[in-house]
DNA sequence: AGCACTCGTTCACTTAAGTTAAGAAATACG
DNA sequence: CGTATTTCTTAACTTAAGTGAACGAGTGCT
């Protein structure tokens, strides 16, 4: 458990073994059961995660109906917006497997980016990265059509589609469950 | 115009004299003319902007069309993606007005921060900043449609529609010029 | 085993966006 | 100043997504 968390980071900065061994003592480990709600709305937290194993979902109810906005998979880190803003959270976020993650909490964040300035380049480097990919990934999605967000996902993450229920899917892509469908059946009808 | 930026920069972390002259070295300030292009698709880059006055423009290049998804005004960042993934860019950058801001490259980036902890820490503080306005943005896009999009732009960012061609702000909406014509005209209607 | 519930699909119908084309208005430029 | 070009709007038609409803398959629970 601790070797995926290291191996992952050993990609951006490298570590000593103090600098592991505090990272350890702030025994941020846990495994959540799927359905398991990390975060609801309305909710004040200080909780960042990064995903270990499985995988979770954010999303919001917007009257009365579920949207999903994302997903977060292995090696993915999420702090929901509630953390920085310090507002009530807008969203909320559950796991839709069994899930091993790492959960901090802002204070430690702080002290220990106090203790190790190394600290500072990694999340700095993650969060660079991730809003790169973000960017990417919106400008994608404006500029593309329902169906091509659908075959770009089936490229891009084809695991998803395996996992993940069509109806949150279809969230995910900006449109109704039946609509998912339908292209679903266009694009076989097409190939065939 | 270097107080624009001092004044911006002490939202986040307080700076020495030496610091401020440190910054001021480098040189960073330019003034470019509306339809300038800063950045060119296929063009390898190293330049990160930040806009203190004016506007700019991203947009692709798709099947012969201008697509646009992002612009920048005062006090928002850019740094295009090229820049950290060291391959050609995907996309174009052009001033649509007369603009003020400042250019800086990694290397520049590189060694101020490893002379002041304290610009990684503003560069982290800008980036996670960044990328959770950056995500609230792509969920509200995610989930609603054209025309709530577009009133939700008339709501939060009102200047943008006064000083961006419609074209533009059609695929910045996801959607082509005709349809943004028609949506606003079917707005009008409603509340006549 | 039986029941309720969720999930995915299909269908008929409505609504809105894409497409193609044309023309008016604004702007750029020699 | 007049011409070319770009920009915006409108219209008719096509295509695809939204809506409401129904059905069967699968799931969980008792």
């Amino acid at each position: 458990m601790k070797d995926i968390l290291f191996d992952f980071i050993s990609k951006y900065v490298s570590l000593t073994e103090e600098e592991k061994n505090a990272i350890l003592s702030l025994d941020i480990f846990r495994t959540v059961k799927k359905g398991t709600i990390l975060l609801k709305e309305g909710q004040k937290s200080q909780e960042a995660y990064f995903v270990l194993k499985g995988c979770i979902r954010k999303y919001y109810i917007i009257d009365g109906e579920e949207k999903t906005t994302a997903f977060y998979t292995e090696m993915e880190a999420l702090t929901p917006h509630c953390v920085t803003s310090k507002t009530p959270s807008e969203y909320n976020i559950s796991c839709i497997e069994d899930t091993i993650l790492t959960v901090s909490n802002s204070d430690m964040e702080v002290e220990i980016n106090g203790k190790f300035p190394k600290f500072e380049t990694l999340c700095r480097m993650l969060s660079e990265e991730s809003l790169a990919k973000q960017q990417i990934d919106f400008d994608m999605f404006k500029t593309s059509s329902p169906e091509q967000r659908y075959l770009n996902l089936l490229h891009k993450r084809p695991d998803l589609i395996q996992r993940v229920p069509q109806h949150q899917l279809a969230s995910y892509l900006g449109i109704k469950p039946q609509s998912l469908s339908r292209l679903r059946a266009r694009i076989l009808e097409k190939n065939s």
